[in-house]
DNA sequence: ACGAGGTCCTGCGAGC
DNA sequence: TGCTCGCAGGACCTCG
């Protein structure tokens, strides 16, 4: 699931393969996946516009046009953007939502198989009310300590549910949320507002250092992720909660216990690292 | 203001 | 073997 790292690794890969390319016979295979602009008004926009950039905003894939728009997608779930340099082959052309000839026979795809991902046009006033709306992104500079304790003061909802918050924190999505929080040894279901400087402190490391490594390793394909040419992550082999309830902590062996009761995602931690509740049903 | 729960969507694994 | 069913989940929505 495209989270940061995913669509950062799928940026870094489009970047050189399709700026100054000018789109031609777009075609959009699926209108649900569209929101607050038309199928014909993609379309249109779109046909002979030149790609002028692609760059990342949260978890959006951000494709700046020389007219000034931008194209915004969400992959969400199982979402991916790529370019292939040939014809696609038959297996290639499922699920293809929507493709764009980039010249040269190269053809850019965003292909998406649950099609939960987004769509969206959006012109300078748009983009600007849109970023405006999300949280600061925690691998900037500026995003120290104080500006993640601001971020989740206040709230008294769990911290794992504050951290996904994309109003609040770009970018953090349930893998890496899992992940941080075991490396801060924090319990995913403590108050945000009894997260007390010294576990703020680790949680603002372990944040960034995750991200940082699984940008790294090019994001974690558990299934669906596949980076901008197609390939796959390799930060699953690191990961050290996420998916492995039942499994035995990597830092002190005690079973690990996976939780549905935060938000309804699997929250998987190490009770005795972390502090939490001690389990009394096993996964 | 906040929490709970529904919605979207398809593949996959469990169970029979 | 082949079917049904429930789950996976990010963002957004409605309801209480």
């Amino acid at each position: 699931m495209p989270e940061l790292p995913e669509v950062e690794t799928i940026v870094r890969d489009l970047a050189p393969r399709i700026t100054g390319r000018t789109l031609t016979n777009p075609r959009l295979h699926h209108t649900n996946v569209l929101r607050r602009v038309s199928r014909l008004r993609l379309l249109r926009t779109l046909q002979r516009n030149v790609i002028a950039g692609i760059s990342r905003r949260a978890k959006h894939i951000v494709i700046l046009l020389e007219s000034g728009h931008r194209v915004v997608i969400q992959p969400r779930m199982t979402g991916s953007l790529l370019v292939y340099e040939r014809r696609l082959r038959t297996a290639e052309r499922r699920y293809v939502v929507l493709q764009a000839s980039l010249g040269a026979g190269r053809s850019l795809v965003y292909r998406d198989i649950r099609r939960l991902g987004t769509i969206e046009l959006l012109d300078e006033k748009g983009w600007r009310s849109y970023t405006a709306g999300i949280g600061p992104e925690p691998l900037n500079d500026d995003f120290d300590v104080a500006a993640l304790r601001a971020r989740i003061r206040g709230s008294r909802q769990a911290i794992k549910k504050v951290l996904m918050d994309q109003r609040r924190i770009a970018g953090v999505g349930n893998i890496y949320a899992n992940e941080a929080l075991f490396r801060a040894g924090i319990d995913p279901s403590r108050r945000a507002d009894r997260v007390d400087r010294a576990a703020a402190t680790r949680l603002h490391a372990a944040v960034r250092d995750v991200l940082l490594e699984a940008v790294a390793a090019r994001g974690t394909t558990l299934r669906d992720y596949r980076t901008g040419t197609g390939g796959k992550g390799s930060f699953q082999f690191a990961l050290q909660v996420y998916g492995r309830a039942g499994e035995p902590c990597m830092r002190c062996r005690t079973t690990l216990a996976v939780t549905h009761e935060i938000d309804g995602r699997q929250t998987t931690f190490c009770w005795r690292c972390q502090g939490g509740r001690r389990p009394t049903a096993r996964a």
